[in-house]
DNA sequence: TAAACACTTTAACAAACATTAAACTGTTTA
DNA sequence: TAAACAGTTTAATGTTTGTTAAAGTGTTTA
């Protein structure tokens, strides 16, 4: 028997089976990780975490989160940055938003992947 | 008129409304905000998508991408420690593959937002 | 139009992170 | 049991990141 059978990962012996890959476009991946990346942080997360409820003003965000005006501000230029907010101007104030579904439902999913696996 | 009608999220001149948050507990928090860092490194993602494909080795995985085997194997653990990977060992190998089918819809639906906002 | 308000940007700095190279651990084969 | 193989860990280094404080922008009210 010179190689083993089927199974999509098998280390042969001498060298690597070749696996058939479904290779995205590298702007994608980068795209994706920028994302992630957004989210990775505990206080970024939080703001996200608020802004599920609802739109939210950035003084409103200080003030739930106890934090400057300015912090909040540089966190949710990453997370825009990233394409996971709306924004839009009402007079004085700047309302934040999640961009759409996708994104909620994304959210919903870790924290609920975070939740079973909670051993 | 002395306050604004419905809406969650406005805020009036002087102070702002409260809201009402689904508050989750600071460890699921704190776990979900690990995951998401996990998969925001573009080199760590695209072990993930790998791994989307099949269980892969790490010598596999280090072969794939062109790196050493000692850098594919710390990526390797931040991803396990975040909880998104399975490890099994045969024989002289170690074959990693995604932790389950949450973590597949995550990287599924995460990948298609990229893709669709690609103006 | 000047002052106040709501928010953003910049620069500086400390803390966290990714990579390299080398030493180390566990499993298998000779 | 010794050598080879597959993978992990450690320490050192340079880079990136998050925070603070201060200056700057745009909108509204007096």
């Amino acid at each position: 028997m010179p190689n083993s059978p089927i199974p999509g990962a098998v280390c042969d012996e001498t060298e690597h089976r070749p696996h058939t890959h479904i290779k995205r476009a590298d702007g994608i991946i980068q795209d994706t990780a920028t994302l992630f990346s957004a989210l990775g942080d505990i206080e970024r997360l939080r703001l996200m975490e608020l802004l599920f409820d609802g739109p939210h003003c950035v003084s409103e965000l200080a003030e739930e989160t106890q934090s400057s005006m300015s912090l909040i501000s540089q966190r949710l230029k990453i997370l825009n940055q990233a394409k996971l907010l709306k924004r839009e101007r009402k007079g004085k104030h700047i309302y934040y938003s999640l961009a759409d579904k996708h994104i909620v439902d994304l959210l919903s999913n870790a924290f609920e992947h975070a939740d079973e696996i909670d051993e």
